[in-house]
DNA sequence: TGGGCCTTTCAGCTTTATCTCAGCCTGAGT
DNA sequence: ACTCAGGCTGAGATAAAGCTGAAAGGCCCA
């Protein structure tokens, strides 16, 4: 699941995102509007939580024009204490839900929860793939109806490419994004996760699920069944 | 794809290198504005990274003669936390986006891909030729919609002569693209990977996709579809 | 403080992509 | 038709890339 984190108070936005990243989400963020217009447009995030007091263009605005751009993930917007207006505002222009400064991280949680919840009717987060079932935003995945269980980091590895299925992605990149940071060479930790994955998903080994490229990266290969229900 | 890594501070750059290089692509640096100037004039790169506080010839500099000769990739900049004023300069160079430091990989990584795709053609960068179709992002090559299993250098192979397609490309452009340096001219591996590209992408030789022409190098030849939808 | 689980490391092993080589084929120029 | 440089082909060597099992290191929670 990937939220975008719109925020100008450097502060605030640290603490959103360090909570949020605590809690399993992968958070981007920014404390500009016009850059959050550019990441909204162009990258594919389940739900963006969106400041209304930014300085430059205004929340308010980059709502509105993800909007008229057909952006569909759902918007959470946080406003200052008094401000109700702008709050009226931001609905008006397309958020979901909103939040008074100050607030309770769980709060904030509760409600994302919500939205992602709903969003799932209109979206689909859940995929499946023959007897592979990944529900993204419960975080649990299926093999034949049975609950695979698997640990936190095999779950992000999986999602990740299970969200990029029918690329290939070098491990570079998985690493990256699974740890916000530079790829140590010398580890082996991936091969390890996915090896860990791969036995799980498919004790078998009668799927294939993942396919080693060598020299580039892995590749989730499955065709995704159509089941958007 | 091929890029250029124009910042002079020795770690990030390496960083940005080992990263990109990591990721699939053709990465050359350099921490010199006018050895920067040179090898953009001089070379077919698909995307440039300039850092903007570069010593000597600075980073605008170099894009405005770029663009002065009208060198047509596009270019990202990268500018320190504070200067502001640099990244409109910048864009007003020629520049095509901006990234400020510090910042994750993961993200130059997606502006990377946004501004090639944007170059490619503002479509998806699938291309197709009959059956065959190329995702330069996804580094797949599918036959009748299945996956043609191609190493990493077929594909490097194959997606360069892709990206030139109807030119005939010398085999010493294109040794010269996969390998960084110059290379053994008496060792004839590119001759061995042309075959095996062409056994696995036309295993029944009725497409004839890659052309010999002698002494002169290869070209490939299918019909692009227009398929940009 | 101790136990349990998750993550990471390590060393040895297997696989296979890349490259070399030697011989064969082909076609342009005589 | 003959020549020969350029290109093609198949088989094999080799070292890098990836896999694996076990064990060590961390972290959280009781």
């Amino acid at each position: 699941m990937k939220l975008l984190v719109v925020e100008d108070d450097p502060d605030l936005r640290r603490q959103l995102v360090t909570s949020l990243s605590g809690r399993g989400y992968t958070v981007e963020e920014t404390g500009d509007g016009e850059e959050a217009l550019y990441l909204g447009r162009e990258f594919p995030y389940d739900l963006a939580i969106v400041d209304l007091g930014l300085p430059s263009l205004s929340g308010v605005d980059v709502i509105r024009r993800w909007r008229a751009e057909d952006k569909e993930f759902p918007i959470l917007i946080l406003t200052a204490r008094g401000d109700w207006q702008d709050k009226v505002e931001g609905l008006e222009a397309g958020a979901d839900d909103y939040l008074v400064k100050p607030f309770h991280m769980e709060e904030l949680a509760a409600r994302i929860n919500a939205l992602l919840r709903r969003a799932a009717g209109h979206a689909k987060p859940k995929l499946s793939f023959g007897p592979l079932t990944i529900d993204t935003v419960g975080r649990v995945v299926h093999r034949n109806g049975e609950v695979v269980s698997l640990t936190s980091f095999e779950y992000r590895t999986f999602e990740y490419l299970v969200l990029n299925a029918g690329k290939t992605i070098s491990k570079t990149e998985l690493t990256e994004h699974l740890y916000h940071q530079d790829y140590d060479r010398d580890s082996n930790v991936l091969e390890v996760f996915v090896r860990r994955l791969r036995q799980k998903l498919d004790p078998d080994q009668d799927l294939q699920p993942i396919t080693t490229v060598r020299g580039l990266g892995y590749r989730f290969d499955l065709p995704v069944d159509s089941d958007s229900k």
